[in-house]
RNA sequence: GGCCAGAUAGCUCAGUCGGUAGAGCAGCGGACUGAAAAUCCGCGUGUCGGUGGUUCGAUUCCACCUCUGGCCA
């Protein structure tokens, strides 16, 4: 686990060459064909080397979930270890690692009628008045969701309407199961906030180098995207798409992207901060690569 | 060289009829159950360019200086 722009990836291709591992990404932005330089999705020659699983298995006009996700990895990690391998998971999308690791509360999947309803229904009356709707129906979600959360509010309320349950009794009822297998959490990421700033304004200029604006238009050029879709709300597809549409310079598009990479390094940091039994590792410093080798080596022995 | 305008938070700027100042963005902290690279919540972080003067008190008024734009030579 670790924020963008951490090392991650070289970090896990490494324990691939010299363990018996297999790369499990956990990643909600490398699921998507098409979406490459923008994502830092680990080039053809590097996939060669260490396969990664979980990534181009969808098109940038569908959407992926977290139950989606835990479903797949948990297919991946028992296909691997029955062939005598070990599951490597990385990435940063944390929701997903909370996900597989506590399991998640048995509820409805989303509607897009329902949610498509919903939104009309708030363009009339207003997200304030949906979450007064919510309060009537369900005041215990309503205490914990925030009245400016539109997307909470929408789906506390999607749930009502597809199972006729409250999200809160729901959640508190079902019995999550978490992950049947022994776990090694290592966390990789900078001491320092402003190596990890650097890092992120380093790396967006290789992609510009690398051709990220010409992946994009190809991209903007599909009728059938548009800034509603999960995919095209990624760190710098979004920035991108609403300059093509000719908002701003394209150094103020550099500007925001690199600051909308920076906050979401923060949220993951967030995550991190609060996770249980793991190690931390800043690879910048002296000895930290051999010591975390060691560490892998003795857990794989057991 | 002369005239004019400006100098206030990391950036762009507002403001104080004289009582040491506040917005947006950035930043920082937090939340997170089928959209999560999403969606939200909270927090101003300051030699008000410098030096002197007037004043009980100056970021604010005055003078000079420095710097940056613009105009005139």
């Amino acid at each position: 686990m670790g924020p963008t722009a951490s090392g991650k990836t070289g970090l896990a291709v490494e324990w691939c060459q010299c363990f018996p591992l297999e790369i499990i990404s956990v990643d909600s932005a490398l699921v998507y064909r098409g979406m490459d330089i923008g994502t830092a999705k680990p080039d053809a020659k590097i996939l060669e080397q260490a396969p990664h699983r979980l990534i181009d298995i969808l098109d940038p006009s569908q959407s992926y979930s977290a139950a989606d996700f835990r479903a797949d990895a948990l297919r991946e990690m028992n296909e691997i270890t029955g062939r005598g391998k070990v599951p490597l998971l990385v990435g940063g999308t944390m929701l997903y690692f909370r996900a597989l690791e506590h399991g998640l509360s048995k509820l409805p999947p989303a509607d897009a009628r329902v949610r498509t309803k919903l939104e009309r229904q708030a363009a009339d009356i207003g997200w304030p008045a949906m979450h007064e709707l919510l309060r009537q129906r369900d005041p215990l979600a309503a205490t914990r969701i925030h009245p400016n959360d539109p997307q909470r509010i929408q789906r506390a309320l999607e749930v009502i309407a597809v199972s006729g349950e409250r999200l809160s009794d729901l959640q508190s009822r079902s019995e999550v199961e978490s992950i049947p297998y022994r776990l090694l959490k290592i966390i990789i990421s900078p001491e320092d906030r402003s190596v990890l700033h650097q890092r992120i304004e380093r790396r967006f200029e290789q992609m510009l180098e690398q051709g990220f604006i010409k992946e994009m238009q190809s991209l903007y050029a599909r009728p059938d995207l548009h800034l509603d879709l999960p995919s095209m709300r990624a760190v710098g597809y979004r920035q991108a798409w609403e300059w093509l549409d000719g908002n701003g310079t394209q150094q103020q598009m550099r500007d925001k992207t690199c600051a909308a990479t920076r906050q979401l390094a923060k949220r993951q940091l967030t995550w991190l901060r609060r996770e249980s039994d793991c190690l931390w590792y800043d690879l910048e410093s002296d000895g930290v690569r051999e010591k975390a080798n060691r560490i892998l080596g003795k857990f794989l022995e057991v």
